[in-house]
DNA sequence: GATTGTATAATTGTATACATAAACACGAAT
DNA sequence: ATTCGTGTTTATGTATACAATTATACAATC
């Protein structure tokens, strides 16, 4: 179908399915606080806020729970997971082990053509943070680490990784208006990067883990 | 609707929902080997294999997806992955990290009733290594790492590791039947539970890496 | 013979109708 | 007033019908 549709942070997507689509949408709208915790999920309510019939609502419904972020009841329904500031730390805390094993294995791993994409990506890094382009740094600071989860190549760990990503997309913007905010990540980043041109696992796995800490830091 | 169906392996399940027992069916069959990598899993087939609908099917796909055991192509369908001996070795790295993280954060975080629950399992594995009874054994085992999860204190954590159980279930039998097996565990299990007892983060983390590097031998 | 175009079949994506279980309201019995 | 029972309503669970996309077969063209 590849309906184009408007969410409701005014984005167009042009996603394949329904499911895939809503369950993008209704992620944003439980992370954003649009969709308060505890708050019961009615599958009817959806279809009608949203615009679809059930089905695509139950199969969102279902990715959602097993990305932790709802609870299903049997013949209950939905409810919307709450998340603590404490249970913020630790999906940080998770998600910056994961980062460091797949630094690990990627820099083990990657290939010669994903060494030039990687390489390509932080020239692009270097250049948009002169040009102090903000927007652009942000769709290639998530390629950055998209890459070195491919790189990885690990099927699970890749995809783990990235349902993760959802997490801090949304607390963006107040950071990143400090001046200093675009040159910490390059540099950042260039110890990473450099990391992988030497080959250097621990000295990748040390970058990865300081660069993690400090982006907790700086979206908290 | 709560049917008790009889599953593949001829066990009873009286699971809520179609969806949830279905998806359970299927994770076993994948891991298995019943249901072939890369092998196409048409909606129609399932169906009439499983003796459901389609939309419980549809459900359970997405379940699996978000597991990373199937993959997904719009409009084209399911497919199993595969997974080579280098992705088993890699899946129980990233279970092994994990299961390090959950027992600090448990041993940081438990209950006084969590604290005598897992006594008690711990109690109960000394007992059945006595009687030597392998069945018994098994559910403890699952039952003591489950425990650990819980006391871990966050609903993620607990709930990826979870799923992470699946992959080793399928691979018991084999070695369980040497003689010392279960002294083994109760040993490596006995170490945890005293790093437990003694709020000793680093000895609980230590023991645990150990157990899931002897866990992987054991059963590869 | 290889390639492209088109009609047909098969399969996925979506909507809706039906079945069943939980939530609710309300009155009777204690 | 509280508890229990019963009928009603609502919501979830399941099946099926319809729409849209993709795969297949086969003929026409080069």
């Amino acid at each position: 179908m590849a309906v184009t549709v408007r969410n409701l942070t005014g984005v167009k997507s042009t996603n394949v399915s329904l499911s895939t689509d809503l369950s993008v949408r209704l992620k944003e709208d439980i992370l954003s606080g649009k969709l308060k915790k505890n708050q019961k999920l009615t599958e009817q309510v959806i279809c009608e806020e949203y615009q679809v019939s059930r089905t695509p609502v139950r199969e969102a419904l279902v990715a959602l729970e097993s990305e932790g972020l709802i609870e299903t009841i049997p013949n209950r329904g939905a409810f919307v997971i709450g998340l603590s500031d404490k249970d913020m730390d630790d999906i940080f805390t998770l998600r910056r082990i994961y980062e460091v094993q797949a630094t690990r294995w990627a820099i083990e791993r990657i290939t010669d053509e994903e060494m030039e994409a990687l390489e390509e990506n932080f020239d692009f890094m270097e250049f948009y943070t002169m040009k102090k382009d903000v927007d652009k740094m942000l769709n290639i600071n998530v390629n950055f680490h998209q890459m070195i989860y491919k790189a990885s190549h690990n099927r699970l760990l890749r995809h783990l990784l990235s349902s993760y990503q959802i997490y801090v997309k949304h607390a963006k913007t107040a950071a990143m208006k400090k001046d200093d905010y675009l040159e910490s990540v390059l540099e950042e980043h260039r110890r990473i990067f450099r990391a992988f041109k030497d080959g250097d696992v621990e000295a990748g796995a040390a970058a990865m883990e300081e660069h993690m800490i400090n982006s907790r830091k700086r979206h908290k």
